[in-house]
DNA sequence: CCTGTCCAATACTTTGTATTTATTGGGTGA
DNA sequence: TCACCCAATAAATACAAAGTATTGGACAGG
């Protein structure tokens, strides 16, 4: 059934839509623009579909059933495209399990889509995620104990190779209530006696550095400090008053507590996958590569970026209230 | 990339796998043995893998990747059969609006974004959202006023399709305060007198069944049991203090109450999207592969069940919490 | 050991069609 | 009107798929 549709119709008449017009297609896909006219029209003859109308000035505007293809045909060949990736990585044997890390400090929610889009690419193969210090985790990663991780900077080792996926501001946290909070933006300054809070510096001592060297750049000497050994802590403890603490900008955040940006200044969290040089599995540098597309694509707005969802500390409950049982065992 | 893949190359080698043969696919195919030969091989080339090995008596025998081919070429080429369905159905107009419903029983966050989704194929056909118990909806899918709808299992019907979209462990709902919420996890016999408030038996009767028959398997008679219309009066009930409840794992709970898992058995609440065999709107299963796809991209199945995270009634803090600083900026 | 039979692989030819080149036709704007 | 931008058409070409005939290999039975 419908076997005279093939690949390179899709492709063919994607470009077209895409392109809106035979000319520019033709040019993209190396081919002339003759071939694309009857190939278009057998395609839609065959389906008996018009994907597009010419618009007075010579253009191609798709139609509505051109706009569903154009999602459509989009789904189909990333689709080949990933069939026949993962068959060649089930071919080399990388199938059996792949094993990835991460800190505290990294967004659980980037690490999990990290993990779960190899399930895309080998929908066969298990994955072991695990997390863990810093330094434990370089441990693992230059004994291949882990394939990847992901962490964050700084992390300078010649033996492991660092690809940044995420670079977040940091903004000071802060209450709600406290009187800076109503300011649009802080001063370094403000920082002087009110940061108290820091990540604890054994967890992760080159950042632990960085920051200092970072902050007495700008002026700011940070004496005693509380240490949290977890970003849940900090925020605990901000909320207990006992200071400011930095976070990475966009942290879904308690309710009583806000962010705030600081002027003058561009400090960022930076998140990367690191891998060993020598020893990398193979699906590691395509995992990165397919997740860096979807991080760019899907940043354009056809899923809103999950955002304030859960900042509000209350969950909507109305529409997902309890489900009672139903089924049962395999 | 991989432009030399065409779907006749997918079908043809399907066939041959399936077939454990040349001469029986060429059959089957309407085509001659060498082709197939040739579009094998030149295939297999391409992708630097090979798909089957002979056996001494000449069969054909698929290798892993070969098992795998099979999966993935078939959703290949049953995709090609939707896309170009729904095309034609779009064209023809059939799609003007979508009609889906969801029963009281289905998370309702999962029903909403799959309502959604139907916009990123469809931007113009509107879509209308119902609920109803599943009685109702099952005879409004058999009668075509609705396409598709979102239901909990068991559900057997032969005219009906059933595309399993979730599956959430079935956890006991009770009290926070009360003397068993002090163990990780409650025995079976732990619910013999204790659970007494279950989903209305009209509202899903064979989710009843079915659960009656599981707690007798294990050993646990429910005698005189309040009922509940809708899964928000279950909590209720179990927060006023008439027993437990029976919920899905990972439901947002009320403050006062807690979930345990139950030591011993695997029983699950499965949620699946049906639509009818015959009459399926063409755009449904596009949207159903949409839907796991992106589902199985975001949040996925590889991470330890969230345990804990949810058990305490409150919101997962831990794992998605702010993350500390590390670097700095250019 | 030979031989008949099942295969798939190979060699070669034929057919089909995708593609190219060259051209026409149809709008638009100067 | 002309020139210029398109896509559509026609005819020629090239290339790949499908077909035909054959070979080669692996058994099983005599």
């Amino acid at each position: 059934m419908h076997d005279w549709a093939e690949f390179r119709h899709f492709r063919y008449l994607l470009a077209i839509l895409e392109k809106q017009g035979f000319r520019a297609a033709a040019e993209e896909l190396h081919t002339s623009q003759p071939n694309l006219s009857v190939q278009a029209r057998r395609f839609q003859e065959n389906a008996s579909i018009k994907l597009f109308r010419k618009t007075r000035d010579g253009r191609i505007r798709a139609t509505q059933t051109g706009e569903a293809f154009i999602q459509l045909a989009q789904s189909l060949l990333e689709m080949r495209h990933e069939v026949i990736d993962a068959l060649i990585a089930i071919e080399r044997g990388e199938i059996s399990t792949i094993r990835l890390g991460s800190t505290p400090l990294v967004d659980g929610e980037l690490f999990r889509s990290f993990c779960s889009m190899h399930r895309t690419i080998l929908p066969m193969a298990a994955v072991r995620p695990t997390h863990g210090d810093r330094a434990q985790l370089v441990e693992e990663v230059l004994a291949s104990q882990v394939d990847a991780a992901v962490v964050t900077l700084p992390l300078k080792d010649p033996r492991i190779h660092v690809e940044e996926l995420r670079r977040d501001r940091l903004v000071v946290c802060l209450r709600k209530d406290h009187p800076l909070a109503s300011k649009a933006a802080l001063q370094p300054s403000d920082l002087q006696d009110n940061l108290a809070i820091l990540y604890h510096p054994q967890r992760h001592p080159d950042a632990h550095h960085r920051l200092l060297e970072l902050l007495a750049e700008a002026g700011v000497l940070v004496e005693a400090y509380s240490r949290a050994s977890h970003p849940s802590e900090m925020q605990m403890l901000v909320r207990e008053g006992y200071g400011f603490a930095l976070v990475r900008e966009g942290t879904p955040l308690d309710d009583a507590l806000t962010t705030r940006p600081i002027a003058g200044v561009d400090w960022t969290v930076d998140t990367a996958v690191i891998y060993h040089r020598q020893w990398r599995p193979k699906t590691v540098p395509l995992l990165i590569r397919r997740f860096k597309k979807l991080q760019s694509t899907q940043s354009s707005e056809i899923f809103p970026r999950r955002q304030e969802a859960f900042l509000g500390g209350s969950i909507p409950v109305l529409d997902s209230l309890p489900n009672g049982p139903s089924k049962a065992p395999v």
